[in-house]
DNA sequence: CTACTTCCGCCGATAATCAAACAAAGATCT
DNA sequence: AGATCTTTGTTTGATTATCGGCGGAAGTAG
């Protein structure tokens, strides 16, 4: 056959993203004939990758065996390195949770530091799942600014003093280490745990700053400095007063971020000093600050309304600590969108508050990692060796 | 071996993309076997799709036989059809343009007989080369307008009336039509004639409204329903009085448009229909139309420069009529550009005017229809056949 | 003119894939 | 319950694709 995608690699991605549970399934998806995909699945078991799980539901002739990924043997970890915290899941190859943890941390105690603790942590969170090191296949990590990703070097990160150009994959010997920007885990976590299917995804979060991960044909862009998405400085109308940290006015995080919200609210006479406690007003019912996230919403909408024609995504997920109200936060951001949006691209677009919660980033880290082990390439590389 | 990449319509694709012009290049690119790219590179001559042009150089041995597309025996027509005009090309497989014409045509008068005047023309044009109707195998169409790409079908075009889901493909049998928005395939074409090492791409067209088409990884990005790049409703800050078409205000169209700019000169005293008498009196130096142009220039720099930041492209190109005046708009759009935009995203970033000009619509809609005709697939089913 | 290099086609050996026969395991019918 | 049917999975010999080496072709360098 000519264009047969049917390499071992192929074959475990089927099974993996559960398009194929038995052999059957595989030979009629790839084409190829029976004994091959025998032959192939034998190799892939014979590795470790694949097991077989009982029997399925006959349809009227032998029940097929079931096939799935071999979750034993491997193991996977998802960091989320954020500016004052740590949180980690070991996860198995399929994606499962194994084990996780969190602890304060603060990322600007620099590099050879911070990563010494995810090592150790590392070790506890393998231990307590009872794995080996040498089970630990691949780690992949957020980080709070941006990176190139090619070599999982920081670059030029703002709130990360110290790690500028450090190359942290060389920490971890053994083992691969994808590292990107924190909005793009999440957003790759969000889109294969919640919304498989959609081609383009836009996750935005807004916490302290404002940022968006994007998902294009089920992959991450990230433009051509890996800078892509940065959104929190994008300029919005009627705000020339407001002052960024970037040196520019009337940037979007400067309005509408939660340090910026915690801001307009001390100074409307209710003390507020971060996102979290904007959050907490709005929960104990606190009218201004509810209006001002919702105000902070129709900014945030302004800016998505742009996004929306200029890229047209499927779903829009909102994240972040802000989105923690996100009923009154949706519904400025939906207002806006719905209005200065073209009815075309509004047509079938969603946007919805995040569903992964948390932990997006510390899974989203953890799926990149297990994708890129997973890949048809380093697959048919580890069946051929 | 295991993911090869040496079917041979990759094979193909190396030799159309230049990375590869002979066999051994070939072998060394695909990391088959000699013998194996001579009968992939034989089959590919028998079906007429390769032919060998010379020998090449010595390297200080035999020197290599010159492999390049088959230009004879293929034609391929590129398709613009504008509001008021209709340009076609009608290229080789290689991309050379063998004929085209122009000619005033107005959309509005429906798809029977606007289809009917480009097939008419593509006889002409076909007859001009001397080339039968049956070298033609795929017809590439750029439309005013959005369209579903998948089935070839205009999506509610509002300058487009009778268009609206019309069928356009079945309208030229046994040949593959492609159609899709006019400044997508300008993006195409751009792209692939003047920056095709460039991953990530924007092309801006400003006309009467403004338009642009997005290059992803080397792709055409078209959004989940097709209306991507549709940035001429984005809402400009400071021009709540400018009212568009499209119900909203401030739309950047409204304000920075061939028409916006040509109604707020006339305000101003000096009487311009167009964008076109607006370009025409710019070049007299008329210091009020340039002055109006640098203006425009500097309000579309502002929604380019959130783009910049949201996307992270490596090229903008800006097109259309009004970037036949492109040092002043290119002036004011570069100026707004580098002070909106973060640094690391601008650092790399070219802001260039269109090199194709004003056939670059139907060039890209004839590269459009060639490289779907040379795509690996469809050259496996020919050489399978 | 003679070595040396590189390119290319031919050909037997090797490896991948297939199709068909066969065995296994359950459903269905009588 | 037993026979038959249906679907799954394995085995096997045949077919096909690919490889690697050999030799001729077509140049360069000394």
């Amino acid at each position: 056959m000519t264009s047969a995608p049917g390499s071992p690699g192929d074959v475990l991605t089927l099974i993996s993203a559960g398009s194929a549970t038995t052999r059957s399934d595989l030979a009629r998806l790839t084409g190829l004939a029976r004994s091959t995909i025998s032959q192939r699945v034998d190799a892939l078991i014979e590795r470790g990758l694949v097991s077989e799980t009982g029997s399925g539901e006959s349809t009227g002739g032998r029940p097929p065996r079931q096939l799935r990924l071999h979750t034993a043997d491997h193991a996977f970890a998802g960091v989320d390195l954020g500016a004052t915290h740590c949180r980690i899941a070991l996860m198995d190859i399929s994606g499962d949770v194994l084990a996780e943890c969190e602890d304060p941390l603060l990322i600007a105690e620099g590099p050879e530091t911070v990563l010494a603790h995810v090592d150790e942590r590392l070790d506890g969170l393998l231990a307590e799942a009872g794995h080996p090191r040498a089970a630990l296949k691949a780690i992949g990590m957020g980080v709070p600014g941006p990176v190139e990703f090619a070599t999982g070097r920081p670059n030029n990160p703002p709130i990360m003093p110290g790690w500028n150009d450090y190359p942290i994959p060389e920490h971890f010997a053994g083992c691969a280490v994808l590292v990107d920007n924190d909005v793009n885990v999440m957003a790759l976590g969000e889109h294969r745990n919640a919304y498989p299917g959609a081609d383009h995804l836009l996750f935005v979060k807004i916490g302290t700053g404002i940022g968006c991960g994007i998902v294009a044909e089920g992959k991450l862009h990230r433009g051509a400095q890996g800078s892509a998405g940065d959104i929190g400085h994008i300029r919005v109308s009627g705000h020339e007063e407001a002052g960024c940290r970037c040196g520019n006015s009337a940037c979007l995080e400067a309005v509408a971020g939660g340090a910026a919200v915690a801001r307009r609210l001390t100074e409307l006479g209710t003390p507020a000093e971060s996102g979290a406690e904007v959050v907490a007003l709005v929960q104990a019912g606190n009218t201004q600050a509810l209006r001002l996230v919702r105000e902070a919403g129709r900014l945030i909408g302004e800016v998505l309304a742009g996004l929306v024609n200029f890229f047209n995504p499927e779903v829009i997920v909102i994240g972040g600590a802000l989105s923690r109200v996100h009923e009154h936060l949706l519904a400025g951001i939906k207002e806006t969108v719905y209005r200065r949006s073209l009815p075309l691209a509004t047509h079938h677009l969603s946007i919805v508050p995040s569903r992964t919660g948390i932990n997006a980033a510390a899974l989203g880290a953890g799926i990149l990692a297990i994708e890129n082990y997973l890949s048809p390439e380093n697959i048919n590389r580890i069946v051929n060796a």
